[in-house]
DNA sequence: TTGAAAGCGATACCAT
DNA sequence: ATGGTATCGCTTTCAA
């Protein structure tokens, strides 16, 4: 069995407060009785157990984050982002990933029962379920996902970088555009919408269901026989990448024929050359690490919501000119 | 403040002994008695402390899994494999990255004070350290990581998978092979190298110190100017990937002229149409969650090593005839 | 500077 | 089927 407070004690010949006072060196000991304690707990190898301190200290000392996945950069970098700087601040990191999961809810209340504080990414659990860890009293940071009453939220800036990405087209010469994805689904695509809206006057929206490949690589069909607009926007990466595919393999010229441009800046886009929109992944996740911790200790509790610049990254699918890597 | 077990107790007019069990619903408890615990605890919305009960069951309830990274499919996935396996057993997933820590085996050694077990993937610490957990009695699972005396490992199959890589470039007529990569920095590198020596008499080694695609561009120079064999087998995508890049910037026909293969099968290599080899990665994860599970809950004692099957996956690099997606 | 003792919030053994 | 009570291993007043 490991030796325990109580050992240290009796094999230094003080009371286990000064043991305690000694481990975590937090009020002056006596330099000699602090030796004595080192040295006996050095000898008996001991280590003190978490689960007596966060039961005396009343606090876990760890955050949860919740995603629905880690395939793709995207919430993976948040979460490293997010790790390194709970790491700093002495605090370990619970991950609950919600994919294929029917009983993220349930799942997610538990995990808060785990921790001192935690992150939500995305559209991973239900505004009731975000809403009532809140009046539970649970310390809560939401990331990529609408802000919810009073809740604090980290996002990445939307509107203006489809403008600016919009623009880019504009001055390529592109005016009819096509926006694909679904505004009415997620706030930031409605946002990303918006923003091109507010820049070009001839954009056109073709909703699709899932902002996947199979369904970009789906709707090219539909242009092949029609009319091609001289750009095609899409919602996000895998669309993009879906379309582009497609469109190469019907031998459309790209960008000479037709511009596409998508969202998130996944890996791939890099080898596809797909001009598309990076969010600050990391600083996402560190941000919402850092705000979490100031619910955390009290130092603040007006809720706060942080918008993040994003940037536009120009590759092959829509100008030759002026590659990238 | 919230209420405790004790508030429930006096609510109900029962013992707290009782209303452990209701919560639990461990031992027998007389209908009506459950009721009356369970209408006290909901009306005081009791939920009990994993604190407290941590510590009198004496278990953390939790895993850790220790990773050089996330960045990429391949941790990514053994996480999440992790994950979903650790969340049945019901237990937490903790995480550390070592990615730009300098104290990545003190942070293990903190790490597994805070886990009942804790799987650590690749060379994320030194074999003092996990030699240090082990002899400290911590629960310990390598992963991608070649076996510690004692210790549980999963690893993925390499040589037989090398060699099969190896015979279908000699069907496609390629025998004038090239290694990339140095099998002196990692076990399971070597292993390719073993197994592709194997099948080929006409191997060549070409070392490299960094497996990256910097690395694997940069050394393209050198056969521009030479000759090139009939196909450089690397060591791993990135390197592949580099390469592949620049060998097609300077108008090499692939496969034809020369093929080039990967290990790994990153998402990127789908796009670039690489051949390479697919490791079982959410079954590295998973297996390695059940083999620890059995080692916490002491089913087992006697170390095991498991080797997982990989899978050969065929691109353009190799041969334009079976292309797969 | 140090020690005694009271929690922290559960579980679990032993009676009843 | 229940209750009383002793842990679990630490932190933290409060005195001395």
């Amino acid at each position: 069995m490991r030796a325990t407070i109580r050992d240290v004690a009796r094999e230094a010949g003080v009371s286990i407060a000064t043991v305690s006072r000694v481990m975590r060196d937090s009020e002056a000991v006596r330099p000699a009785t602090r030796d004595k304690v080192r040295a006996a707990a050095a000898a008996l190898e001991f280590v003190p157990s978490q689960l007596g301190r966060q039961l005396a200290e009343r606090r876990h000392a760890a955050n949860g984050i919740v995603f629905p996945d880690l395939s793709g950069p995207y919430y993976a970098e948040v979460v490293l982002g997010y790790e390194s700087v709970a790491a700093e601040l002495g605090r370990s990191v619970l991950i609950l990933s919600t994919r294929g999961r029917d009983d993220a809810d349930a799942a997610v209340q538990a995990m808060a029962e785990r921790c001192d504080g935690l992150v939500i990414l995305g559209r991973t659990v239900s505004d009731e379920s975000v809403e009532r860890l809140a009046a539970r009293g649970a310390n809560v940071v939401l990331v990529a996902r609408p802000p919810v009453g009073g809740v604090d939220a980290v996002n990445a800036e939307n509107r203006i970088s489809a403008q600016a990405l919009t623009q880019h087209l504009l001055d390529l010469g592109a005016h009819r555009l096509v926006f694909v994805g679904d505004p009415s689904t997620s706030p930031d695509v409605a946002e990303r919408f918006a923003g091109v809206q507010e820049v070009s006057h001839d954009v056109e929206l073709h909703h699709v269901d899932d902002l996947d490949e199979t369904a970009g690589a789906h709707l090219v069909g539909d242009y092949l026989t029609r009319a091609l607009p001289d750009a095609f926007v899409c919602a996000n990466d895998e669309l993009a990448l879906g379309m582009l595919g497609r469109l190469r393999a019907a031998g459309v010229d790209i960008p000479g024929r037709v511009k596409v441009t998508g969202w998130d800046d996944v890996m791939a886009a890099r080898y596809a050359g797909l001009t598309t929109v990076r969010q600050p992944m990391r600083a996402l996740g560190s941000t919402a690490a850092r705000l979490l911790d100031e619910l955390i200790v009290g130092t603040r509790s007006t809720p706060r919501h942080e918008v993040l610049p994003t940037q536009l990254v120009i590759r092959t699918s829509t100008t030759l000119g002026k590659e990238h890597a």
